[in-house]
DNA sequence: CAGATTTGTCTATTGATATAGACGACTATA
DNA sequence: TATAGTCGTCTATATCAATAGACAAATCTG
């Protein structure tokens, strides 16, 4: 049986990772990914030294420069802190797991893993229920609906963003609600919803856009995680269709029992 | 409240996509990616010409030449069919919806989306078990595991790549049974195994990586998702570990009520 | 202190990426 | 059969990405 990764004559060391030329990903991005990537499977130790810059330009097969360029993108991202002469230091904690299940709820969902945690209230709207929209709620297209924008943080770093639509009709005031407690199982519980569940959740991932980007302090070139969500009552209504974004390099999604 | 996205002095056009400029991701890796996006969202619809290269370069903001460059990606990955004086053309259908639930099924799980679809056994063998691998499977590290690696196939194109590992002691043989019956249920199923369970899985995203490119047949900077699963008999007892990569253009996960 | 190690900066060169403009080839339609 | 619309190809130029080599600056160790 061929393996198509053993390449005509080219030679593979044994712990070379492997890098795509010519691939419209530039070196240095997917250096930057490998880096991340081993610091968040606990290769390289938090508070650990990374191997030098002309050891690890040898195991990922490229010049020094472009390893260079890979750091400096990931100092700037505060994941990495590079002392001259001393080395370069993991700041940044492993990737924080986010549970997804039939009742996630952001608040204590990361309980355990980051020390501070909470949702901002970036914006709120009044708008008209698009196809999607309007599908996930069972509501008829052009329905009057509000949205909030959201962003959660944890440990001063924003780790989703979010946008949920509500029926305004029967969540007239949720917006208030939301922007007072920093909640919205909290918000929900003002009408008189007590509990709710996840009913479907999909799921994609693409390169992050520019209000990505912005939103989640992210270098261009990232990796979002998207899920689109409806949650219902436990009787079936459903009340709340979002959309949320989750930088690929800091969260992982941990799908629990549900 | 400043909004960052407008950039000084930039003109945005309202149907203007976000596209990141030295990103260290090329301007034609993005805008493949958004006309995959579009065509997976239902905005340019199956068999119909996309709109033309200069609108589309109008729309992103950027040269013809570079528009060209992304579509004659996606030509080559089969998306996509230009012909000349007619226009371009969207082949491919759809992203496939995989789901991923208590009882997730390959055979099953896409039933309605694709005619065809089955597994292919592409290697096996006996190995000792990582760190990782042994704790999901309740084993002594170095422990003898089978692994399996597979590719799930949908319509003739590449829809997930796997590797599964299996206690050795338990399941002496399991190789040969999956090259045989093509199913991971049916082999499981010679070891008196009739039911089990997703016990817990963790989701993320990268880059592909050179293995991931040719396994799934996609031109490189493309995403993959990435799932660690465990499997567990109803009684609780971990019965697989598993890692699968699924190429992120052509696939979301459906997380269902599990 | 001397030497080794490691990050920081500089110059130079090559190839890939992106823009710009022009024109040819093919198709559809009035 | 014109003409307009669309994809295909070519040339030229500027910028970014990557390689290469050299040396400076800071830190650590013996």
């Amino acid at each position: 049986m061929d393996d198509k990764r053993q390449k005509a004559g080219q030679f593979m060391a044994v712990t070379a990772d492997s890098i795509e030329r010519r691939s419209g990903v530039s070196l240095w991005r997917q250096i930057a990914d490998k880096i991340l990537h081993a610091i968040a499977s606990g290769d390289f130790a938090e508070n650990e030294a990374l191997p030098p810059e002309v050891a690890l330009a040898e195991r990922y097969g490229v010049n020094r420069h472009t390893v260079r360029s890979a750091i400096s993108a990931l100092v700037q991202e505060g994941i990495l802190r590079a002392e001259q002469g001393r080395g370069t230091f993991v700041l940044s904690r492993k990737r924080l797991s986010y549970p997804i299940g039939a009742r996630t709820r952001f608040s204590t969902g990361l309980q355990g893993q980051a020390s501070e945690r909470h949702i901002v209230l970036l914006a709120s709207s009044v708008e008209q229920a698009s196809q999607r929209v309007a599908k996930g709620l069972g509501l008829a297209k052009g329905a009057e609906v509000i949205r909030l924008e959201t962003r959660g943080e944890a440990d001063g770093r924003p780790v989703s963003r979010a946008a949920a639509w509500f029926d305004a009709s029967r969540f007239t005031g949720i917006d208030a609600a939301m922007a007072e407690t920093g909640s919205i199982t909290a918000s929900l519980a003002r009408f008189g919803i007590d509990d709710y569940l996840m009913q479907s959740t999909v799921l994609s991932a693409r390169h992050a856009d520019a209000a990505d980007l912005a939103d989640l302090e992210l270098q261009p070139g990232a990796i979002v995680l998207v899920t689109v969500a409806v949650n219902i009552t436990p009787d079936g209504q459903p009340i709340q269709f979002s959309e949320s974004r989750f930088p690929a390099e800091r969260i992982e999604l941990k799908l629990s029992a549900l």
